[in-house]
DNA sequence: CATGTCACTTGTTAATTGCAAGTAACAATC
DNA sequence: GATTGTTACTTGCAATTAACAAGTGACATG
């Protein structure tokens, strides 16, 4: 029964750059780590926090608030009694496959510990 | 004659994945804002801070130091009296151009008012 | 020698993050 | 049916980080 706020929590656009607008939705370290666990098959919040690097439960929430606000992610109901929600990747969300493709390439040849655990491709 | 810190401002390893490696460095609003500025070949303190989105200039700062440590850049005199100097990539941060390409075709595609910049292809 | 520019640094305030704890809705166990 | 447990969050608060303004040092120019 209170709604702090419902929206808008950014309306200042800083440039049309599209990396500055991409950014602006996932340009911190906790989001795109998300929709990792979306790409590989993860749909349940619990699932989000058990993941190995421990996203704070308070940031998951509102970073899967932001994603549904951005149409990447969709949220609904997979049963009743008790309600539970899964969440999972829209078209939209689906096609940053590239991008964190992208990135695991990069990491994987030039940050020294790093080692994948994305599976290689799914594609839509 | 101060250094509050020299480095090491990120011993800590969230894990081993490439995308959270990568996060942890490039993991925020701006920093990738400036390799794009890096790519398309901006090179002098002064151009960073001009570009659009105007970044400030304590950030700027910091986050080229980052990128230095990181070996993403490297700082260079280019002149001396007054002494000058300018930041190019490595090749280790020209190969960030892939994901930043993958970033601007999902922003394109799916942010309604992005418009690129950054120029078609810039390899090596 | 006064003013200006470039490349930063410092200080102060505002916003965001991270951790711990709490809560609402049930389910299962005693 | 009271207690304990689980899931999916929300709330509170200290600590970190970001944003804005102003300052600094090394020169160059007039």
């Amino acid at each position: 029964m209170s709604k702090k706020k419902l929206s808008g929590h950014k309306e200042f656009i800083r440039s049309r750059c599209p990396i500055a607008c991409v950014l602006d939705i996932l340009g911190d370290k906790w989001t795109l780590l998300v929709v990792r666990d979306l790409l590989s098959g993860k749909k349940i919040y619990g699932e989000f926090l058990a993941s190995f690097e421990k996203i704070p439960t308070n940031i998951l929430a509102e970073r899967l608030k932001r994603l549904i606000e951005h149409e990447i992610v969709v949220k609904s109901p997979y049963q009743e009694r008790p309600i539970r929600y899964e969440y999972v990747l829209t078209h939209k969300g689906k096609e940053l496959g590239p991008v964190l493709r992208a990135m695991v390439q990069w990491g994987e040849k030039h940050i020294p510990g790093s080692k994948a655990m994305l599976k290689p491709t799914e594609n839509d």
